[in-house]
RNA sequence: GGGCCCGUAGCCCAGUCUGGAUAAGGCGACAGCCUUCUAAGCUGUAGAUCGUGGGUUCAAAUCCCACCGGGCCCA
């Protein structure tokens, strides 16, 4: 039995309750124990007495078996301190991950609910920016998580290929650059268009009409318009797919905006028959105003769509076609308020499945002096990030590696660039606001990724160097670094499915971390090839293997790639 | 005017959901450690009125109320 659930069924015979998760927790030193229990605070509240004699009395009761986890209980002022058996805590665990594997921590959730996750979101016509990788990197790892703790998940992306923002694009581009075309980074180049339009129109809003005049060819299928637009569109689209490839990011569903607006306008049709929008101001809407979501627009008076048109196409084909069970979004939270709406619509047009809709909701990558507009031009884009942190990272892999190919160096490179840029987005809360720093961003040590594939790199080689290792290991002795390494390893499996609740991506990243860190501790102070005491050898080795596949595990789970040398 | 999020050391940040013992780390600074499995590493020192003020509690960074500062959304 786990010392956890050990703890829970003692503690619960003898006070006949059913102790709770957050009665237990680990304690801030050593000398209190390894595991606490606080429940005699809570006892002591109702009968009016004091915990620590309720502690002894608890206490006193306990008789550990010989099976127990448990060398040692302790009562220190009300609270109830547990000391683990260290030897055979540390035998279970290595020995059940020599059985397990790669499937530790993996969750045995009966039933697979069939989960989409929708992610990234480009619009084509503009360029993508570090706001768009930090989507990126949630979803993806978000995806990854939830996978492996056995969801079936559906990765879409929806790319804005229609709106506004491409008929600012195409106006600009035909009035000024017709014909133009760059060699590479088209997409990119169709940013800087969409900027110089928004630049232009705002010095001269006379502009304006001729932007609503393609709005409106657009949607009406003008034919020579929707050939410049499909060609102008696949450009955007093409860097799009470059990017993921580079971050090994993939997608199950694409789902374009510009194939949404038709059934859209059938829904909004449908709504407006069954008197759950009305026609206000030459718009329709939905008053949502008695749930305190005010009014909820879903077309334009001109008729144009707006993105709630397509959204509510969009989440009916996720329902009825993918028939998925869960639907986040993974969207800023900037339009929180949105999606509140859209959900709640989507409750009164009669689906059920709109209470299993979330919003997974993330702050923005800013700039110290404010905010980054692809109007103003002033983004960072994926591609300037990318190259920077890949010439950085060839040089420090050159500085340790002189001899290596050209060839080899760049691919090593890009793998440990990557890993820090994600590992930059991913190990921050989502309700965070990034302010983004070239220089952090291109730091190698400390709590970085790079950090965490060098401690991967680190137990690969050992690993490597020993050769086979045994399926069964003994603990006569273990040292103070060597347990709390391997109480880092045991908590994985809780970790897993916390987030799989909380959709809490940095909390695998911070664990990471720390594991990590543990190990180069351990690194440090234990060695391992060269231990004369074949015993505490294959123990040691056990530590190293068992370290690795979490590590692993959770480099692969944040989308992180792991060199084989660095 | 209404709503949401953030505020923890010079800088960045975990912990807040579910209150618990001495607030965890990183960067930067200072002092050490490479003839021993890769120093992108390890060890130590200095650095925190947990935005402010109240309240609840045996116990508050954590819960409640008010206010201040920053960001966002709606009107």
């Amino acid at each position: 039995m786990e010392p956890i659930e050990e703890i829970k069924k003692i503690v619960g015979k003898i006070t006949k309750l059913e102790v709770k998760d957050n009665w237990i927790e680990v304690p801030p030193d050593k000398k209190f124990g390894d595991f606490s229990c606080t429940i005699a605070f809570d006892l002591a509240k109702e009968m009016k007495r004091n915990p620590n004699e309720i502690a002894n009395e608890i206490v006193k009761k306990i008789k550990l078996g010989k099976e127990s986890n448990f060398s040692k209980i302790e009562v220190i002022s009300g609270y109830i301190n547990f000391f683990l058996k260290k030897e055979e805590f540390c035998e279970n665990l290595l020995n059940k991950i020599l059985k397990e594997g790669k499937k530790f921590g993996r969750l045995n959730i009966g039933k697979r609910i069939r989960t989409m996750v929708e992610f990234s979101q480009p619009n084509t016509h503009k360029a993508f920016h570090i706001g768009h990788l930090r989507n990126t990197c949630l979803g993806d790892a978000l995806s990854r998580i939830l996978e492996f703790a056995n969801f079936d998940v559906i990765r879409a992306n929806y790319p804005g290929d229609i709106g506004t923002h491409v008929a600012r694009c195409l106006w600009c581009y035909l009035k000024f650059h017709r014909g133009e075309e760059p060699k590479e980074r088209k997409g990119e180049w169709l940013g800087k268009i969409y900027a110089e339009a928004c630049k232009r129109i705002e010095e001269n809003p006379a502009y304006e009409a001729e932007v609503k005049e393609i709005l409106k060819k657009l949607e009406e299928r003008d034919k020579k318009l929707i050939n410049i637009w499909r060609k102008t569109r696949k450009w955007s689209l093409d860097d799009f797919k470059r990017i993921y490839k580079e971050l090994d990011v993939k997608f199950d569903v694409y789902f374009f905006e510009s194939e949404l607006e038709r059934k859209g306008k059938r829904i909004v049709e449908e709504a407006l028959k069954k008197g759950i929008a009305k026609i206000s101001e030459g718009a329709p809407i939905v008053d949502l105003s008695a749930y305190g979501l005010d009014v909820f627009m879903l077309l334009r008076s001109d008729g144009t769509s707006l993105y709630s048109t397509k959204d509510l196409a969009l989440a009916k084909e996720k329902f009825e076609k993918y028939k998925i069970k869960k639907s986040i979004y993974v969207v800023g939270s900037e339009q929180k308020m949105y999606f509140q709406q859209l959900f709640k619509t989507l409750e009164l047009l009669g689906f059920k499945q709109a209470s299993d809709c979330y919003h997974l909701s993330y702050e923005l990558v800013m700039f110290e002096s404010g905010k980054m507009s692809s109007r103003e031009g002033t983004v960072v884009l994926y591609d300037e990030l990318a190259d920077k942190m890949k010439e950085k990272a060839y040089e420090e892999v050159r500085k340790r590696n002189p001899k290596i190919s050209e060839k080899e160096a760049r691919k090593i490179a890009e793998i440990i660039a990557i890993g820090a840029m994600k590992y930059g987005m991913l190990k921050f809360d989502n309700n965070k606001v990034i302010i983004f720093d070239w220089e952090k961003m291109l730091e190698f040590e400390g709590d970085t990724g790079p950090y965490l594939q060098y401690a991967c790199v680190r137990a690969n080689k050992i690993l490597e160097k020993y050769g086979e290792i045994e399926n069964k290991i003994r603990c006569n002795q273990v040292e103070e670094v060597e347990i709390e390494l391997i109480k880092q390893i045991s908590i994985f499996p809780a970790l897993i499915k916390k987030i799989c609740e909380t959709y809490k991506v940095n909390l695998l990243a911070d664990y990471c971390y720390r594991l990590a860190s543990k190990f180069n501790e351990f690194y440090d102070k234990c060695p391992v090839l060269s231990e004369k005491d074949e015993e505490k050898k294959r123990m040691r080795i056990a530590i190293v293997h068992a370290t690795k596949l979490v590590i692993e595990r959770c480099l692969l789970l944040l989308g992180i790639k792991i060199p084989e040398f660095m």
